[in-house]
DNA sequence: CAGCGCTTGTGTATCGATACACAACTAGAC
DNA sequence: GTCTAGTTGTGTATCGATACACAAGCGCTG
């Protein structure tokens, strides 16, 4: 830049206003500036010296508790991102992805990534990466996550909403399972008979665990009935093989409430092969009314990620509603689940 | 950090290089230092004046040619990312999407982000953003995008692919149509008859769409008889409403040509809805050889989007490999294409 | 005790830009 | 002719860190 005000004859100063306020500068001026940064092939201001300058990066950054790739895997991080998304292209900024691989390295690029505040997708109790955020005193957000670092956790009532979607799965049911996201990072594919909660190490996969084994519980039912089947990926094909593995064993479950869409469309598509009848053999239930509970039929919480992650961007962005909003949701009630008086 | 050394009784440079060398330094003093950090509540190292002074930032830009939250909703661009997710993650970089709104303030932010190279995803022609991009002058990559700028582009021969398919997929059609991506940023939906190739501003549209037509008019058939149906999504929704139309039209097709399993997909669903025998009512080809075509039996074209997108990576992280790869692909014929012979 | 190498701390210069206050100059108002 | 206001260009002082070269201290060898 300074040779470009050379060449110009200028002042670097004035090269500076020719970039970020043209109209402090007189068109004349300006354009032989241009000519002269044009004959240099210089690029424009430098992005970084001018975030240093001005103490503003123009980047929020979103950190995935599990692997990057995760982000595209899984659809509803996919959806949750979208919103995201939405917002940081309406108010110009760039949207900063950190992976994480578990490893110590995730805590030290947090402490080093340049964005102007962060977003947490949920992660595990005692994710370091957590403190780092804290760490770095920008505004951040945790979505469904571990509370008590002092950072603000959006998201909706998990328990409550698994309380009464389980209230309706388990109608009627005899041997019910919980089809279930991870228990910890370790991903071990397992099935567990009440667990104990303090095994659990993601706050999401515990609030819906407690919502659903609430709702057993709630009519005198034995807890040691109801079993939770661990996933380690979400996706319906992982959901199929589990519940496929399920139905042909000792105990074949006639309930499957799972933690997402994904894994309950293929919990459908394992009982149909199995010849199964749904709800009568078995009753299913998903999570998050997406595309594929609509297609399949499904009785399933409702609830908006996409909104969910736009208002986490506000708040990482510093610019929070006026008033402190609560997702809300709902159960939608649909075929795969047999009436409640039954 | 000035008042971290002072607090510590030491120099600024010793402070530095606890962060960034710790080895460099007695752990005694370290020690003294980290204390002095946290009693001051320092949060180490500002990434920004490091990234001033390194002359390195630590990310990569990723440009999508279209709205940013498409890549979420796009299967096609989610496997691309995943595959620039993984080598991000490997190297312990950052990845930072960069909005694109179609609006002029796309090439301004193209010009301002703080990024050490950029991978665009395929966008059309006339994009100012790849002039953005180019002026930058940090290492960069074109996915399937128009080549011409000086930037590498890297992508599978989409021409002859899209012969070979187009072969297979028009064995024994009268009434072909190809279901399509968009032509030019304004994602009209349309049924076109032998488009002119110029008005194709998509290089991917466009050189699908040149395979197709010479499949279709090696054997002397007239090249009016092939119709090019715009989707402006890429969905299976997208394409089974297409698809529905056409074949409730005048001259329902009994050939379908798709650009993506998701278009394709869509095809078949339209199909069974309205009863038809497939592939010998109509046959259907796909493109990309995702989940999706498997589970659906499809004739498709393989490639992977994944592996194209880590080599991207790589390229725009100045690591390029020593050999110049060129992505391969082939197709899979299926159950949803007539016999050549036929 | 000279000489060598290793560890550890310290100045200095610089990375590339911008905020701010000020100076020079042109116009118009009275 | 003088004063006020508006336009346009210019110094100066940072923003917060790190590369590099150098110096001091220390233990060893011969």
């Amino acid at each position: 830049m300074r040779e470009v005000a050379r060449a110009a004859g200028v002042s670097p100063m004035t090269v500076s206003y020719v970039y970020s306020r043209p109209e402090r500068v007189s068109a004349e001026t300006a354009a032989r500036v241009r000519a002269a940064a044009r004959a240099l092939a210089y690029p424009g201001p430098d992005p970084t010296a001018r975030s240093l300058r001005r103490g503003r990066v123009g980047t929020l950054g979103v950190v995935l508790g599990e692997r990057l790739t995760y982000a595209f895997d899984d659809p509803q991080a996919a959806r949750f991102l979208a919103g995201v998304a939405d917002v940081c292209a309406t108010e110009g900024v760039g949207l900063t992805l950190l992976p994480t691989t578990g490893g110590p390295g995730d805590v030290q690029r947090v402490a080093e990534a340049g964005v102007d505040g962060f977003v947490v997708w949920t992660t595990n109790d005692d994710d370091p990466v957590l403190d780092a955020v804290a760490a770095r005193g920008l505004p951040a957000v945790v979505h469904s996550g571990p509370s008590g670092r002092g950072l603000p956790v959006v998201g909706i009532d998990d328990r409550a909403a698994a309380a009464e979607v389980g209230r309706i799965a388990w109608a009627g049911a005899r041997r019910p399972v919980v089809l279930a996201f991870p228990l910890d990072p370790g991903r071990t594919r397992q099935l567990l008979e009440g667990p104990d909660v303090g095994e659990i190490r993601f706050p999401v996969t515990r609030a819906r665990w407690e919502g659903l084994r609430s709702a057993w519980t709630a009519d005198g039912r034995a807890p040691g009935h109801l079993r939770l089947a661990v996933c380690p990926v979400n996706d319906a094909r992982e959901g199929e093989s589990f519940t496929a593995d399920l139905l042909a064993g000792a105990a074949p479950p006639d309930a499957i409430a799972a933690m997402s869409d994904e894994l309950a469309s293929g919990a459908l598509r394992a009982a149909a092969a199995a010849g199964l009848a749904v709800p009568t053999d078995v009753a299913v239930t998903g999570w998050d009314d997406g595309e594929a509970a609509e297609r399949a039929g499904l009785t399933t919480v409702a609830q908006s990620l996409r909104e969910q992650g736009a208002h986490c961007a506000r708040i990482a962005l510093g610019r929070p509603p006026a008033w402190p909003e609560v997702p809300g949701w709902r159960v939608v009630v649909r075929a795969t689940t047999r009436p409640l008086g039954h």
